[in-house]
Order: C-alpha cells, then sequence, then structure tokens
DNA sequence: TTAACATATAGATATTTTTCGATATGAGGT
DNA sequence: ACCTCATATCGAAAAATATCTATATGTTAA
C-alpha cells in the first residue's frame, strides 16, 4: 500500500467519526478551549485528547497553548488543502483530447 | 447522536479507508467492472464487493448493471455533495456583521 | 515547594471495520 | 434444465479505532 493513499486516508478519518464531526461544527464559530468542548460532548476529557490530536494530525485543526488552556481553530489552509484533496479524487478525467 | 452527524460521517467513511481510495482513482479515467477493478486490487472479491457497496451508499459512486457484469463510475452529483459538504463543515463563521 | 487544575499518555476493553472462505443469487449460453 | 461465470451475502476471524480508568506532565497560584 503507497503512502500516498495513507496519507489521503489520514485526512478523511479525521472527518469519519460523529464527535469529530461535532467539534468541528463547534470550531466553525470560533477559536474554543479543549474545557468547553469537552462540556458539550458526551464523552471523557482523555477521549477528547485523543480526536483532537487526530484533528490535528490531519491538518485540519490547530491547536495554541496559553497557560493551562489550550485553544483549537479550525486551520484554512488544512481545509482548503482537504477540499482540493477531495475535488481531485472525485474528478472525472475528460475523453478525448 | 443526531442522525445527521452519522449521515455526514457516512460520506467521509467512505472515503477514509486505502483501497477504497485506489477504486476511485481507477475510476476517475472512466467507468470500470467490478472485474477490472478486482484484477488490480491485492483483495478477494467479496471484500470488493464491500468496498462497492460503500462507495454507493456514500454517493459516490454509481453502479450500472449489464447482463452478469456490475460497471462503475464516479457519481458527480454525489461528489459534488461531498465537496460542498467539507467546505461547509470547514467553514470559518464571520466575525461581527 | 506544594496544591490545584488542564491536558496528555498508558494500558485495557469495547466497538467497528476489514477481510476471508463458503455459499447464494442471478444472468447467459448449451 | 443445466452449467458457467460475475457479483452479493453470510458468518467468522483479524485488524483498527474509540472509549474508559488511572496516572503522568506541565502550568499557575499560594
Amino acid at each position: 500500500m503507497s503512502d500516498r493513499y495513507v496519507e489521503n486516508a489520514r485526512v478523511f478519518k479525521a472527518l469519519c467519526d460523529e464527535n469529530r464531526l461535532m467539534i468541528l461544527e463547534m470550531l466553525q464559530s470560533g477559536e474554543k478551549c479543549a474545557c468547553i468542548l469537552l462540556e458539550k460532548l458526551a464523552i471523557t476529557q482523555p477521549t477528547l485528547s485523543h480526536h483532537m490530536k487526530i484533528l490535528q494530525e490531519s491538518g485540519i485543526v490547530t491547536p495554541r497553548k496559553q497557560g493551562k488552556w489550550t485553544h483549537y481553530s479550525i486551520n484554512e489552509n488544512g481545509s482548503r488543502y482537504a477540499v482540493e484533496l477531495l475535488k481531485r479524487l472525485t474528478a472525472v478525467q475528460e475523453e478525448g483530447k
């Protein structure tokens, strides 16, 4: 299995969990502290930490540490990359010339 | 867990497996028979059948039955929907007005 | 330095997903 | 009707992922 497929799948794996979609939705209104996200989700703190790591590794979310807190936000470059990747993967090639 | 998240996750789940990404790539050059896809992947026929079902259920791929064969192609509406969904999920809301 | 708090990591378990072999279904051809 | 071939479904096993509890790490404040 080529690394390229693994790399590309990583982006979509970040998006294929319901809790992570909820997190993304919360971040649409702007940067949020982990503690705020935790309040609104029916998961424990270590589970949130796990999800945030996956979102970061996909490039779609960026953390900002400030003292004890970590604030997360949607990374616009990472998001753009994901959209372009999806467009590219689903683009049907032109016939003929 | 709201159904909306389950529905949205379904689209990305279709894209988060390396074999399915390879299949999608093969379909970019046009409709392909299952038998052709099977030749190029290191999986068995039942496994391919499973992956094709997931791709169909996501709306990204459409089957066309012709006699004994099933030909698969990228569904442009389904793909457009997936791209728009991803854009929407990662869109950061405007501040202020 | 100690206490309190926010987040991360470790290790175990539960759940989901992928995969396979066996078999069913359905479409032609003889 | 029977046989062959392409695909789908079933049921079990393997692999990957999500989740938890317990604990570690790192930060701030007393």
